[in-house]
DNA sequence: GTCGCTTGTCACAGAAAGGTCACGAGCCGG
DNA sequence: CCGGCTCGTGACCTTTCTGTGACAAGCGAC
């Protein structure tokens, strides 16, 4: 779960964008000066610093400032009312990432957010390609061949079938299994799991009845082998 | 690691952007007029060129015009301010292959920055006409014919298309479609890019309703195959 | 073997996503 | 100022996906 530190003295604004934001199953911090916003924001965990500029005791300029000098490269939203806007060029030279200008709309900003947090995770390995038995994967172009015919496999399918490769010899519970396919905002049973099983099931093996690859674990969760 | 000349006459622009790129593990060096600009960016180890339009001694155009009649492809990314807007088709028919217009988010920048050294990495030669089916495609004169004749894209279209193609075989997301086509400056909806596939739809397939180039894959994306 | 719990299986309804069209806003050239 | 072009959005309909309940089958402990 990301975490969003929201640095910003209008009390009004400050719990509302708070609200905003965990209603978005975000994790939020307040502070509601530029010094505390500046300590608070030296923190390691925090993904993301929404920054009023007009703040008491230290505004937002030189939070940024200061905090950049730390070597802190956490990345920096700005709110800026519109008369700020003209005399920064866009934080560009304070070291922030984005700004929006005051008054904006949630929607908005909450877009951001996404793109900000977005480019964090970086690329790393992924796999996206992969093959067993008579099956061929690519991820990348959501396609899946079975002696080199075409199966159609659903988003999710490819999802769960996905973290059921990278994690090939180990147990995966159906927890697991909703917390990293489904994510935080949807809970469904236990058993969409087990739908989600069998329907893939039917698409790789030879024998759904007597799967293969992915293995029941009974009272456990299931397995990838090949 | 990637090296990226700036070439800005503004010095907080200048400096920020430096800074910041620095922060992103690229090399930067600086020019700040377009003599110097152009010198600097005749250099073979220069990855990018990022330039302002406005350019004492020397304008951004003349560099950019400069440069590419030397032979020097290095990729240029363009920054203009609002007022210069009308340029900008001019830029990419400059040898442009990007551009930013003021004012921007360094986030919206960095996007743009981390695809154009993408498609660098991907093919050293950069396409710039392709054809498929009966329709040909001319990327610098944004020119579609389809059957020998002339059919008209939008800017948009022809950007949307353009990276559809430059991804091809792969799922396209929406959302890598607005941060890449968009930017990071519009925020329209998703199905603004549903719209766009579907008047290109009507552009390049024989049946719209039954596409064989812009495929959908349901929850994920476009695809593009031909 | 039997009981209790877990998993397999199927069908279905509601939800969500996509296709399509039409409209209003903004921009530009005449 | 008008007409035409883009662009983004909303509305409506169709298709596809998703989650769930019900029941059968399987497993494990006793």
């Amino acid at each position: 779960m990301k975490k969003i530190l929201v640095v910003e003295d209008d009390a009004a604004i400050r719990t509302g964008l708070a609200e905003a934001l965990a209603r978005e199953h975000y994790l939020v911090d307040t502070a509601s000066d530029g010094e505390t916003g500046s300590l608070k924001g030296s923190a390691k965990d925090v993904d993301l610093i929404i920054l009023d500029l007009m703040l008491p005791v230290m505004n937002g300029e030189e939070v940024c400032r200061a905090l950049r000098e730390k070597g802190i490269s956490t990345p920096i939203l700005i709110l800026s009312s519109k008369r700020e806007e003209t005399s920064k060029v866009l934080g560009l030279e304070l070291g922030a990432d984005d700004y929006v200008t005051k008054p904006f709309s949630l929607l908005e900003l909450q877009a951001r957010i996404k793109a900000i947090l977005r480019r964090q995770k970086k690329s790393g390995d992924k796999i996206d390609e992969f093959a067993f038995g008579n099956v061929k994967l690519d991820f990348k172009k959501h396609e899946m061949t079975r002696r080199g015919k075409q199966v159609k496999l659903t988003e999710r399918e490819f999802k769960v079938l996905k973290y059921m490769i990278e994690h090939k010899g180990e147990v995966v519970t159906r927890e697991m299994l909703l917390d990293e396919v489904w994510g935080y905002e949807n809970f469904p049973t236990t058993r969409t799991v087990d739908n989600y099983i069998l329907s893939i099931r039917h698409k790789i093996e030879d024998a759904p009845s007597r799967p293969k690859f992915i293995l029941t674990v009974h009272t456990a969760g299931y397995k990838f082998t090949c």
